[in-house]
DNA sequence: ATGTCCATGTAATCCGTTACATGATTAT
DNA sequence: ATAATCATGTAACGGATTACATGGACAT
C-alpha cells in the first residue's frame, strides 16, 4: 500500500528534485545553484551551498546530471551541470508523488507553549524581532512581485511562480497580523 | 549554576528543550512524550517516538532528567522521566536564546514554482488534498480551543498555550483561504 | 483471524549546519 | 588595508526518517 507506492515512486530526497528543477531552466554551476537556493526557489525550499555541492556529486554519480568544467582566467573554473534525460524523468515522477505537509518547527511557539518556564520580557523582545523579520520578508516578496510578475503576458512557468509567490505573500502578511495580536495578548498577561 | 554544562550542550538541539519543557509539567514516560509530540506541543514542534527515546537517553546521560522503571503486569514496564534542577536551568537559559526563523520547506510550492515540469491535473489534486489537510487541522485546533481554553480564569501557562494555539488557528485559516485562491489561479491557467 | 494499543528500543541512512580551506579580483 | 565576490569543495557532527524488532492485552 503505502510502502509499495513509496518504492514505486523512488526515494524522498526533495533537494535532489529541487536542484533538477532548477537545471531544467538552464545549465548552472554549483555556485549559481547555491545562490538560487538563497533566493527565488529558496523562498520555498532552503539549502546551503554545502548541501548543493554534496547533492550535485550524488546526482552526477547517478547519471541525472552531466558536468563539464569551463576554464576561466583570474577566477576559479566553473563546473556547469546539465540535466540528463534520466534526470527529467525523475522530475516528472516526483511531480506525481503526493506532497507531504511541511513539518512545523517553531521555537517561538514552543516558548509561548512553555510560558511558565520562560523569561517573559525576553520573549516579548523575541516576538518583536520575529515581527520585523516577517515584515522584511513581506516587503521583499512585494518587490519581486512588482518587478517580475506584474505584466499581463506571463508564460505558464511565470504564472506558477506567481501563484507560489502569492501564497508566500499571504503567509507573511498573516504572520505580521497574528504576531501583532500575540504581542498584545502577551502584554495583557504581564500587566 | 550549570552554565558551563550548557556550553557543552551544543547550539541547536531544540528537541531536548522541548522535552524538558514537557517534563516541567509532570514526569512522563517516553511513550507519553511521543504522544505529546504527536499532538499538543507537536502542533509547534514535531518529533517521532524514535527521536524522543534517543534524546531521553542523552538527557539522562547529562543528568538533566532522572529515570525510574515502574513495574507493570501484563504490559511492558514504563520508565518515568523526571526533570532535574540542572534540567530546569537549561530550560531557563534556552528561553533567553534568540529564536531562529522556522525554515521553509514546502514541496507543493516547489511544484508550483516548477509548473512547466509538472503534471498539472495531478498538482490540482495535490492542492485539493492539502486544502483538506489544513481544514482538518483548523477544525482540530478549534475543538481544542473550545474544550480547554474557553474559560475566563486561565492560568498564565494556559494563556501562553492559548496564544500559540491562536497563532496556529490564524495560520491554518489563512492557508485554507490562500489554497482556495491558488486552486482558482491554477484552474485559469489550464483552461 | 486481524488489528490496534501499550511500551520499549536498535540500525541504517540521509538531511542540515558549522567550521575549515583555498586564492585571485574588485570595490570602498 | 579591508571586505566582498567569485568558485570550488571537505570534515565533523547532530537531526530526522524509515525500517526492523518484541510481545502481551483486548476489541471487532
Amino acid at each position: 500500500m503505502h510502502i509499495i507506492a513509496y518504492r514505486f515512486f523512488g526515494e524522498i530526497m526533495a533537494l535532489a528534485e529541487a536542484i533538477l528543477v532548477c537545471l531544467t531552466d538552464r545549465p548552472m554551476s554549483g555556485y549559481d545553484l547555491a545562490k538560487t537556493f538563497d533566493a527565488s526557489i529558496g523562498f520555498f525550499w532552503r539549502a546551503s551551498h554545502q548541501q548543493v555541492y554534496r547533492e550535485l556529486a550524488r546526482l552526477r554519480d547517478k547519471g541525472l546530471v552531466e558536468s563539464r568544467e569551463i576554464e576561466q582566467s583570474g577566477r576559479p573554473n566553473r563546473i556547469i551541470h546539465t540535466i540528463t534525460g534520466a534526470g527529467e524523468d525523475i522530475v516528472h515522477l516526483w511531480s506525481l508523488k503526493p506532497c507531504r505537509m511541511p513539518s512545523v518547527k517553531d521555537e517561538l511557539l514552543v516558548k509561548l507553549y512553555a510560558l511558565d518556564n520562560v523569561d517573559i520580557p525576553v520573549l516579548h523582545e523575541q516576538l518583536d524581532i520575529r515581527l520585523d523579520q516577517h515584515r522584511a520578508k513581506l516587503a521583499a516578496y512585494h518587490r519581486i512581485k512588482e518587478k517580475f510578475y506584474d505584466g499581463q503576458n506571463l508564460t505558464r512557468a511565470q504564472k506558477g511562480k506567481l501563484i507560489a509567490l502569492t501564497m508566500g505573500i499571504s503567509n507573511e502578511s498573516q504572520m505580521v497580523k497574528t504576531l501583532g495580536k500575540a504581542i498584545t495578548m502577551l502584554g495583557e498577561i504581564d500587566e
